[in-house]
DNA sequence: AAGTGGTCTAGACCACCTT
DNA sequence: AGGTGGTCTAGACCACTTA
């Protein structure tokens, strides 16, 4: 009974505080838990059948990665986020992405470029058959592949911890009609770009299609209406 | 006996863990703590006195902020910085600074870039009076302004995570002898683009500064050998 | 002043490495 | 197989908020 290693799909390798890491994490990603949600340690302790260490040490990661946040002797909740965060969110976006688009028009390969063009096909089949899972799924990609022909890991860490934060609320708020078909030209525009290793153009069409998502995400979030009333402090 | 809080300097309000993980950040900002140091539980526990939890929690929240690494049974080291991790987080400077110097040209007020100036005016005289921690925390001083200015707390954060990076190892290689002079210049080139509401030559201009900075970097960096030899594999 | 829930301690457990 | 050191448990402690 000592430790609490019995239970069945605990697997191969790894720590607890890693498994409820990414667990606590999916369910925020997913929509499971929402955005103000008040991550108590206990409830946890008894969900996932451990003790609170190292669901706190979860917890203290989480909040490294900015999805969750901790106040002292208050507790966890997962991280709200507001207009103003959406637009600082968009911006950083804006100079990362921009960046990565130019380094990737200066050194990307014909096989790299032709995947991203493969990739974004599949994304446009994806979103055709009405897969939307499938099409944001593409979607990640493509920007995933983006940020390895740029060899910038450190900027693909921060952009992949602010699509987190994007995916939060974009479950929630969805797409304008007309946005989807909108995306697909700009990521062309991108796929060019870097195909002519046109730097400049590049790091312009990277930057208009943040400009143009944040745009779409705002219209849509402040669509409907400030229903988020109660906030922490 | 039960609780550590006999303390003499305890005082006020927060927590262990929280003082611990900023008693390290300062070791290792300030170069007590090099990169790859082994940090250890138990040892850190016998110098704070108190026990393994509070200290793995600091540990979980530095990683967060990039300063530790740490590897599931494997414990926490001191972040190692190589030359690729200086170029990446130069190359997110470059396109974070570009965009927080665009948004400030297009709304910065008269007193804010004022501001600037004062502040650029007392960098240089401390670097004439020999004042090196002086100047360095004016150069902080005039970033940080920068970034309230732009009021995109998000990308300040960023760039505060990865100048206490930054800082670790350009305390041990210092600067080349003409570059803060060359600092001063490319200051006045934001400032000026700024306060001319250009924000293009203001993009332009924090870009400069930050690809200046990089090489500058790399070069003393690269200059002192290869002398970081075993690493975490 | 009782409850809720975050924080901390002491020590057991166990993974990994060295002998 | 023994040591080193990371990980986890059980429960005590205490800050903050209800009444």
């Amino acid at each position: 009974m000592t430790k609490g290693m019995d239970a069945d799909e605990s697997a191969i390798g790894g720590t607890n505080y890693g498994r409820v890491r990414d667990a606590i994490r999916d369910r925020i990603v997913g929509g499971i838990y929402l955005p103000g949600t008040r991550l108590k340690v206990h409830d946890l302790c008894d969900q996932f059948g451990i003790s609170s260490n190292p669901i706190r040490e979860a917890l203290q990661q989480l909040q490294g990665e900015g999805l969750v946040v901790i106040l002292p002797n208050k507790g966890a909740t997962v991280r709200l986020i507001d207009e103003h965060m959406i637009r600082h969110i968009y911006e950083i976006g804006e100079g990362l992405d921009g960046i990565l688009a130019n380094r990737c028009a200066a050194i990307a390969t014909p096989p790299q470029v032709e995947r991203l063009r493969d990739i974004q096909h599949h994304m446009e089949a994806a979103a055709a058959a009405g897969d939307s899972e499938g099409r944001a799924n593409y979607n990640g990609e493509f920007h995933t592949h983006l940020g390895a022909i740029s060899g910038n890991t450190e900027a693909v860490d921060i952009r992949r911890r602010h699509q987190n934060l994007i995916r939060t609320i974009r479950q929630r708020y969805g797409y304008s009609p007309y946005r989807i078909e909108q995306i697909h030209v700009e990521h062309w525009a991108i796929i060019d770009a870097i195909a002519a290793r046109d730097v400049a153009a590049a790091e312009l069409a990277a930057r208009i299609h943040c400009v143009r998502s944040c745009e779409d995400m705002l219209s849509r979030y402040k669509g409907f209406g400030a229903e988020v009333s109660e906030h922490e402090k």
